[in-house]
DNA sequence: AACCGAAAAATTGTCAACAATTTTAAATTG
DNA sequence: CAATTTAAAATTGTTGACAATTTTTCGGTT
């Protein structure tokens, strides 16, 4: 048994979201190839909702796929690419983030707080994968509620850059940066989310 | 018989890339459901590979995916989206397209006129998914020569962008285009290029 | 011992069958 | 006749089996 597999049925979604966040905590090496049959009998599934979330994460970028040779982890990005997609990212993110202030309404700031609360909680834990998975979490539900359309594009660019810096993050430093855009979204206060934003997107 | 089905075995890719030039021609309207069976048969495959390639273009934004429901046409996307992804898709090829400036051998250059051939061919044929598919693939070869990192993401603000101006494009004029844009990088012109570049993606 | 080649093992690619779910059509009821 | 319920059809979800390909292992030759 190489994993907890507590669980009986796992939905290609959550298999694909749990990879990711394996993915962004670096428990794989970069050009690690991923075995279709051990992740099957990881997750109690067959291989065919295993491919789906292969597929899905050579999408996004995280992975790599060769015809016959099966998906391996991405190599690192450039230093200079990393530069051009964090810029990308924020502006998106800030598009979304205007957005979702102008428009959200209470229930989507109680699940807010609530993913907020779940992120101090995997921080607090010194859960890396867990970090990894409720930081995206967050900042996707407010990219997620303001445009379906964006929302993989940011996945995309969100997943790559978090690949390679984040094990170098300090978790309490990185709960007060979070604390402070969440406490300006719920006061509709534009200008400071946004420039909460770009001080935690670097 | 839905469609032409000459060749035998198409792999998951290709059936990938038709679908996409199918859906950026407009062949499939809005919120319109594809059914795996149909195209199964239309491929002369089964289900599975079909599956695949309903995945990798969901990831990429040009259709949705629901439980239990398959996938539809995406929705189109909202003028002020548009605005966002093209200000994106700019940036990140014009990066890609300097840099393959600097880069690009002999060997590349030939592919490059062999696909700019093949735009124009398309182009005078007037066939729609054709010039869809050529398009793409000609901006695909530079982005791609330039990064693999950032070609996903190129990619799927390409699709999306694309699928909701395509019908509305002169032929004549997208020639002249992608000419100017071609003979500034054959004579390695960085700024020729990148201006020409920045005409033609608007 | 190093190098090549063939057999064996491991892995991915594809398929057809069955289960679960959703949609459509028909029948029943008030 | 409209509304609801029930049955049938269509569609997606998952699996295990087999084919094709790649990688590893092992034996023979120089």
């Amino acid at each position: 048994m190489t994993e907890n597999s507590i669980k009986a049925d796992y939905t290609r979604d959550e298999i694909c979201d749990i990879l990711r966040s394996d993915l962004i905590a670096g428990k794989y090496s970069h050009d690690q190839p991923l075995r279709e049959i051990s992740l099957a009998k990881r997750f109690g599934v067959s291989r065919g909702p295993i491919r789906d979330a292969f597929l899905k994460l050579t999408q996004e970028g995280s992975l790599v796929y060769e015809t016959n040779r099966g998906v391996r982890v991405h190599s690192a990005i450039a230093d200079d690419e990393r530069k051009i997609m964090i810029n990308m990212r924020l502006e998106l993110e800030k598009y979304c983030l205007s957005k979702y202030i102008e428009e959200a309404d209470q229930k989507d700031f109680d699940q807010l707080e609530i993913l907020l609360e779940r992120f101090k909680c995997a921080c607090l834990r010194d859960s890396l994968p867990g970090v990894a998975e409720s930081d995206l979490s967050l900042h996707r539900h407010w990219v997620a509620r303001a445009s379906k359309n964006l929302e993989p594009i940011w996945l995309g660019l969100a997943v790559r850059i978090l690949m390679k810096y984040s094990r170098l993050k300090n978790f309490q430093e990185s709960i007060e940066e979070h604390d402070r855009i969440v406490e300006a979204i719920l006061l509709r206060n534009k200008d400071g989310a946004l420039k909460a934003l770009s001080l935690n997107v670097i």
